[in-house]
DNA sequence: CGTTAATTTGACTTCGAATGCGAGAAAGGG
DNA sequence: CCCTTTCTCGCATTCGAAGTCAAATTAACG
């Protein structure tokens, strides 16, 4: 008796509504449950209407999973983001949720709060048997081997390999760099700081070498580099190392992302009493929401993230239906934003 | 028959590789395998390296979704979430998804754009199996019923409702918004000025109600209200809205949320060139990460994230666990931060 | 060495929906 | 009115792992 009771608690509990249970109530079987919820299949009126009107009465759902399992297909795709990306830029997690969802696919996150954990990360996503995956975070070689080995879709957002036939999407972090770089120069600046993101991020790399190597280009010879890791904090630190390892301020610091840009310019408004532009031009990166605020009104290369969305989202869909599709890389130019924390002229 | 298993290797391109692959590899039967991947089963140690020798050379991953279909979990939740409190405020997201994933449990993420359409989401989720869901979302009455009715464990996240039972994990949002208040008037401040979150926002109803509650029972009179919509530029528009309401600039701003309160800053600062907080008081609420950077050094109340979320996922999983608990309402009281962007005395 | 107890193992079934195939029903043609 | 064609529908099987249970193996002990 007791058995019974706990029995019915546990039923009562795991109120599943199966397409048998469906079947039963209206009659029919359960074949001809699941024909009328799949779209195009052969069903009369007649059955659709009393079908639907068993599952309506009994609160049923199909079971997605179950469905999986037969199809093959999980309407689910990983997203693989740095913990430190959604902090810092939050609209690449919302827009591909929401464009993802448009197309009828959710969302599986993996957020990684190192770059480095990811191998057991790939492992989870191959256990969920999502349809395919949008990766911003750096892979080695071998991890994007053992992906290509399982035969799994997956395109890249802001990284690239050169020498790797992969789908990719990416901002022109280098051309951004140039640009900034040559408006820097141009407008007299001649001493430069540079705040780079953490090693072991590619688009910091990017980035940073792009503004380098032009700077090189110009004959600029006054360079300082300090490492920071995208926070705020590290800007502004940043600054300050700058100033100690220059012996002076620069004429203009390049930071490998907006939000270190705005530490940037606090610490020197606020902690060493500088004006910013008139004594010291801050630039930025991603074009990030605070970046457009009053107090920053920043100089960035804004990231077309919703074209850039868009395209991992379609990049994606196109390589589940169809695996063999060649690989593609397509690399959008930012928008340069000519704000007030530089002098451009 | 070297060549076979060149074939299969092929073959597992398009095709997974499962346990009865690596059982037939390895010699053994498919349940071997299987036992070999449940932690605590009985299996002979013998076994378990002839099985993990073959997994391993087979590059075998258990396929979650037929584990869940056979044992009724998923190992995912359900997080619903709205776009704009995922780009003000992507803490939450990112310690959620942090949490989860420390107890295996994996982020179904689903963002809506509006309030408003909940209702096919629901359906949505159900579908997927969740085994359970952490709601920062409104949802009606029919909405909880129907989620309830389904036993789907679910709890929500500063969200409550005082007249039903059921799990929640909030910060106190009256307690802060008095307390704001309570240092405001003493500091002296008499003309109050109000930027509310959206209509349809629950948290930003109790947090205007609570100023608003405070304010008569400390007698204040001259109060106005403008509706924002969170966002900065509805902050800045905001402050001017209440000073054609009020004919002059009050003496405090209470806003909903942290980034109307900068963007009611900013607006002071450069459009208006009002000194803040000299001139004019602004406080704000959430202690996001903006609040504190110098410019703005923002009198707020901060929610405890670590902990809230911290509370959300453990009182999930408890509930996935032991669907028979009785509901509960884990209440946070905000830290108060006196920044410097209020005069407090 | 025999007998019992403890441990391992494999055959079979289960989860819930989708689908190929054939039977039966409706529709169409002569 | 009969025969063919086209629809519909149901039966049975499938997806991949996990759990049940009984058989088989091993260990333990007198």
């Amino acid at each position: 008796m007791t058995d019974n009771s706990a029995n019915n608690r546990n039923h009562a509990n795991r109120q599943r509504v199966t397409s048998y249970d469906v079947a039963r109530h209206a009659g029919v079987s359960q074949s001809a449950v699941s024909r009328c919820f799949k779209p195009g299949a052969s069903v009369s009126k007649k059955m659709r209407a009393r079908v639907m009107k068993a599952a309506e009465e009994l609160g049923y759902q199909p079971n997605a999973i179950a469905r999986s399992l037969i199809s093959g297909r999980s309407n689910m795709a990983a997203v693989v983001i740095s913990q430190k990306t959604t902090l810092y830029y939050p609209e690449i997690l919302v827009e591909l949720s929401q464009r993802m969802s448009e197309q009828g696919v959710r969302v599986l996150l993996f957020t990684l709060e190192h770059e480095s954990d990811i191998d057991d990360l790939l492992d989870q996503v191959l256990q969920y048997q999502v349809d395919g995956m949008i990766v911003a975070a750096r892979l080695s070689a071998q991890q994007i081997d053992a992906i290509e080995r399982r035969g799994l879709p997956f395109v890249f957002y802001n990284r690239s390999f050169r020498d790797r036939q992969i789908n990719a999407v990416c901002c022109d972090q280098t051309e951004g760099e140039r640009w900034l770089v040559n408006r820097l120069v141009n407008a007299g600046h001649r001493r430069f700081g540079i705040i780079s993101g953490p090693e072991d991020s590619a688009v910091s790399m990017e980035r940073t070498q792009g503004a380098l190597e032009r700077l090189r280009e110009l004959g600029v010879k006054q360079v300082a580099v300090a490492e920071g890791d995208y926070s705020y904090e590290s800007g502004a630190a940043g600054l300050l190392t700058l100033r100690a390892e220059m012996g002076r301020i620069p004429d203009a610091v390049i930071c490998a992302n907006d939000v270190m840009a705005i530490g940037c310019i606090d610490a020197a408004r606020h902690q060493l009493g500088i004006s910013v532009p008139a004594e010291l031009s801050v630039v930025g990166f991603d074009g990030v929401g605070p970046a457009r605020w009053s107090s920053y009104d920043l100089t960035t290369v804004r990231q077309p993230v919703g074209r850039m969305t868009e395209a991992a989202v379609s990049m994606i869909l196109e390589r589940v239906e169809n695996p063999d599709l060649q690989p593609e890389k397509r690399i959008f130019s930012g928008l340069m934003v000519e704000g007030g924390s530089a002098r451009l002229d």
